[in-house]
DNA sequence: CTGTTAGCGCGTTCAA
DNA sequence: TTGAACGCGCTAACAG
């Protein structure tokens, strides 16, 4: 055990918190002769206390260091001020650009309502997921709860819509379930998107897509299709690749399609990351992004307007709805009443360089 | 307030958690006929409970869901079982993928011990952070903290080692303070990727440094400049330039330099992001990367393996780091004591496409 | 205005 | 083998 020293006076008279562990209400109480409860209410402003006393007390405080101890507070309160939030992480390691800002609108709306955020990463769909779930919620460490990248058939909107405790999704569901969410129109993305090749001349497009059981790939892909199929046209199968959402993953996935022939003159990537991987593989095989094939992404994270060429794709501002889904949450915590439940923001399309006019004559890979 | 039905039971005669709240040692005492402390210790595993009781008891626990409250058990233990991490970002946003990895890292390898992970994000050296860091500790909400990317005369250090709570660093200092630390070797880094590029007839090197208060960038820079006077060769002030280590600022302090005249012939960039940011820049101004002109980077975070062309850097393993630091500041808090306190990994050079030996004749842009 | 009492949920003495 | 009593640190209801 540590080394406890209790009763001690600093040099001012009063105990400060050192050696002696913290300083608590009661310590304050002892040296000014008051009682806990008085103190107490001195220090939370409570008007039924004397100007004098309160002063006393504030003075005390301040010069024996006194800070509340957020765990009694809390287990007193019933509520803890802390939201949870589990970032799907295939890997183990992520760095997927598109987290990290997401991380931070989040967190940066939770410190300016006070509120303290505990992350965990975890696999999706593993037990370790689902018990850190189970955890955060029976265990009541959070009040609150952010779910990102929603599924197919999600088990986490399942099991929470059964426990009420307050949640906000990032993602719609497919699920019987309702619940508050924010989510950018994939469907209309893509639709922007490929009408987008098609005015350029594109008619063989290929699809890298995202893994079949997250949402957002669903509505991107049925966005895709639809556009498509009112100009008649469609993909054969060997045209569209399930990618794993990473840089190396678009760049698998294109060298294969790069293959084909004839080969697609447009590739769509589900998000960025696989299109700056398309580009590579591109680039790697000797043709020229924006003439010989274009590219387009999803997402606009911040790679894209640098890489070379820069990448077409459709902007979502990730770390504003962070910040959207985190104030939602707290709302919902608090009490409040949502003036909308479910946000669906329209994207952008941001046409740069990675896209061009069709080529007429076939493509001819230079030696 | 929420609507609270108590003492109801059950179709199988035991409350549930359900609108009637977390079921709790309480309940589960009323329920059997037994006192709080027997259920306690039967679910402690305390060997000094009849047989009969504990199954008793652990049955209707598994029945009634109880699952203990965490923030009552850290209030009695007078321990939180909780990490903080606070995450400097510059901005509000953040998007390095050096943060994500780190993150991943420092995640699993908490879960894996059974802590909680608390997350800010703060700009550093600013109110904001330093209340951050107060709060965290003296609200006595973690056990330890983790600090990542050490300053010149770190206040948070400071700070840190006059409070006791313990803590690892990701990063040295200057400060007089012994403190537990894991950093990577970026002097020798740079000696390295400096006789690297001198190795392949450069002379001309220039320097995207980092900003100066960090403690990584004196040392990166230190490394560089040791090996250039080894070689009795030197960089005119010009052909520095400090970047604020994102994409963007490695595309800007190249353009810069791309103007000078004599440009350099080789670009240092002091982390992977600003050397991808170089990239860009020089094939911007028509140049070819690797033969015009050479550009090295730091860390070795995935997109440097995907970058046309790819990257030249020092790869350090910050998956690890994270885990690293994470398992040391774990041990700390349970009183071990650390078989190596201060741990100084040697990055490895990758040499990619990104350098090549340096041209003859003048650089010549191309119309 | 101030103090006493009670309780948040849990673990840990100490008796019985 | 079990239970009563107490404390962790704080807030809230109720007297006086």
């Amino acid at each position: 055990m540590g080394l406890v020293i209790r009763n001690v006076l600093g040099s001012a008279g009063f105990r400060r918190a050192t050696l002696m562990g913290p300083v608590t209400l009661k310590d304050l109480a002892e040296a000014l002769g008051l009682s806990i409860t008085t103190v107490s209410r001195a220090l939370a402003g409570y008007n039924d206390v004397a100007a004098s006393t309160r002063q006393r007390v504030m003075d005390a405080a301040a010069q024996m260091g006194y800070v509340p101890d957020v765990t009694a507070r809390r287990l007193q309160k019933g509520r803890t001020d802390t939201i949870g939030f589990v970032i799907p992480t295939s890997g183990p390691r992520f760095s997927d650009p598109y987290f990290s800002e997401l991380l931070a609108g989040i967190g940066n709306e939770a410190a300016r309502h006070n509120y303290d955020l505990l992350v965990s990463t975890r696999t999706p769909d593993t037990p370790e997921e689902e018990a850190t779930y189970r955890r955060l919620i029976e265990g009541r460490l959070v009040d609150g709860l952010l779910v990102v990248r929603t599924r197919v058939k999600d088990r986490r909107l399942a099991y929470l819509a059964t426990t009420g405790l307050p949640f906000v999704a990032f993602g719609r569901s497919d699920l019987e379930v309702e619940f508050p969410c924010v989510d950018e129109d994939g469907f209309r993305g893509l639709e922007l998107l490929g009408q987008h090749l098609i005015d350029l001349g594109h008619r063989r497009l290929a699809f890298i897509a995202a893994p079949e059981n997250l949402m957002f790939g669903v509505y991107r892909r049925a966005g895709l299709e639809a556009v498509l199929q009112r100009h008649e046209l469609s993909m054969p199968a060997e045209y569209v690749i399930v990618g794993d959402l990473t840089q190396r993953g678009g760049y698998t996935a294109t060298n294969q399609l790069l293959d084909l022939s004839p080969p697609p003159t447009a590739v769509v990537a589900c998000n960025d990351l696989m299109a700056l991987g398309a580009i590579s593989a591109v680039q790697k095989s000797g043709l020229v992004v924006g003439r010989d094939i274009s590219i387009t992404g999803f997402d606009d994270i911040p790679p894209a307007e640098h890489a070379h060429p820069t990448l077409t794709t459709m902007r979502q501002p990730i770390y504003d709805i962070g910040r959207q889904v985190c104030s939602m949450l707290i709302q919902l915590i608090q009490g409040e009443v949502l003036t909308k439940r479910h946000v669906l923001l329209q994207p952008t399309l941001i046409v740069r360089e990675s896209t061009g006019p069709v080529q007429d004559g076939p493509h001819v890979r230079p030696a």
